[in-house]
DNA sequence: TACAAAAGTGACCACCTGGTCATCACTACT
DNA sequence: AGTAGTGATGACCAGGTGGTCACTTTTGTA
């Protein structure tokens, strides 16, 4: 047998949980190539043929292991889209960036992954991941928004796709700025606690309403 | 002699901008650890030996150019600043982006790089580049903003920080979308005309002044 | 022309990488 | 006890890396 994902699959919860952290790891330290699968599994203490057994090779496990993350990803965005259809469009942003923060504070290492991925064309499988978060985050986005206009909450003389790229921009920038220090010029918001972060999204939504907003 | 740059400097200057063009080739494509200084002199057609000599080491080679390429990214934007200090806040905040969008035209391949690096933790001498960058952009910032304040074009009651931070992502975004055609999402900044440009940037000003102006 | 200084060269080095595979250890079921 | 199947192992491989340095070639000058 050369080289099926069964084996993986049979291997004990615990182990299996293991070998997916450490690689994790790895990869969100080092991005792709520079990640190296003699530290993995030197930090396992298992064998690197173990590792090619049970996903072929370098790029078999990347993908098992941000294929799953990609997925846990878009739960939560259905969840918050279906829910609070009647609430106002301005806090459903709101609680849209408020739950970008949850899941990068419960993921960070799969975050960083994503960030490293961004800007690195040669990074495998960089356009099937890429194409399927903004994809999906898109879609999101556009069904509020389309929803907000129709209901008079915004003005219906923007151009939809640039208010959809506007909103995108200041969200992404915002979880950047969660996550990585260098970034959060001098809001305070990399690292900061709950109420702190929930103060800030309040403003800049504020901004977004008063550029948006019907009654500006 | 082991390593000065010295040798570097007096060469003929037709040989050296070659060499500074492909190694910035070479480092935008490939980022930092993953550019090869073997593909370099191979498209030079030059011994590997005398890039050592010139620059000691891969880093220093690194150093030389892009420590030119910031150089030549702060000069503008003081232009900007100093010029044009009675014209309205929201027109010179345009003016920004699209002097802003001059350069990654004039110089995309630099701009990949530092794209590159934003994420890349372990890209030699970041901290050190970044905090360069990211402090001049954001006094530049801070200034046009503290005298729009004080102007009374925008609102007296908001969190400067945030307000410093909104305008950065904005134009970061901006930017990236013109560079990078999996984030233009949509809009077709990507690769597009200067007209075109010149038109969804006045689209976004005008998203930022109806968020931030006075009159609201 | 002679000679010294500067510039150019490429074989060579130690090191690390992803990936292979013959072999071993363990279990389960006849 | 015999045997078939599964998982674990790590020495080994070819290839690429940044970096070195003894050597040759070119250049400028007296």
């Amino acid at each position: 047998m050369t080289s099926t994902k069964k084996t993986f699959e049979n291997l004990p919860d615990e182990k299996r949980e293991r070998v997916l952290a450490e690689a994790t790891q790895e990869f969100a330290e080092h991005g792709y190539h520079q990640a190296s699968i003699n530290r993995i599994v030197d930090r396992l203490g298992i064998a690197k043929g173990s590792l090619f057994k049970y996903f072929g090779n370098k790029q078999g496990l990347f993908e098992y292991l941000f294929g799953h993350a990609v997925a846990q990803f878009k739960k939560p965005l259905k969840v918050i889209r279906d829910a609070n259809s009647d609430t106002d469009f301005f806090e459903r942003m709101e609680m849209s960036l408020l739950a970008g923060v949850d899941f990068i504070t419960a993921h960070p290492l799969v975050y960083r992954i994503y960030l490293k991925m961004l800007f690195q064309e040669n990074f495998p499988l960089r356009d099937k991941f890429l194409s399927e978060i903004r994809q999906a985050s898109a879609k999101y986005l556009r069904q509020l928004v389309n929803e907000a206009m129709k209901s008079g909450q915004i003005r219906a003389d923007i151009d939809l796709e640039m208010a959809i790229f506007h909103l995108n921009s200041v969200m992404d920038h915002f979880l950047q700025a969660c996550a990585v220090p260098s970034l959060d010029g001098g809001t305070g918001l990399f690292d900061a606690d709950r109420k702190t972060i929930e103060n800030k999204a309040h403003a800049l939504t504020d901004f977004l309403r008063h550029g948006l907003g019907t009654i500006s």
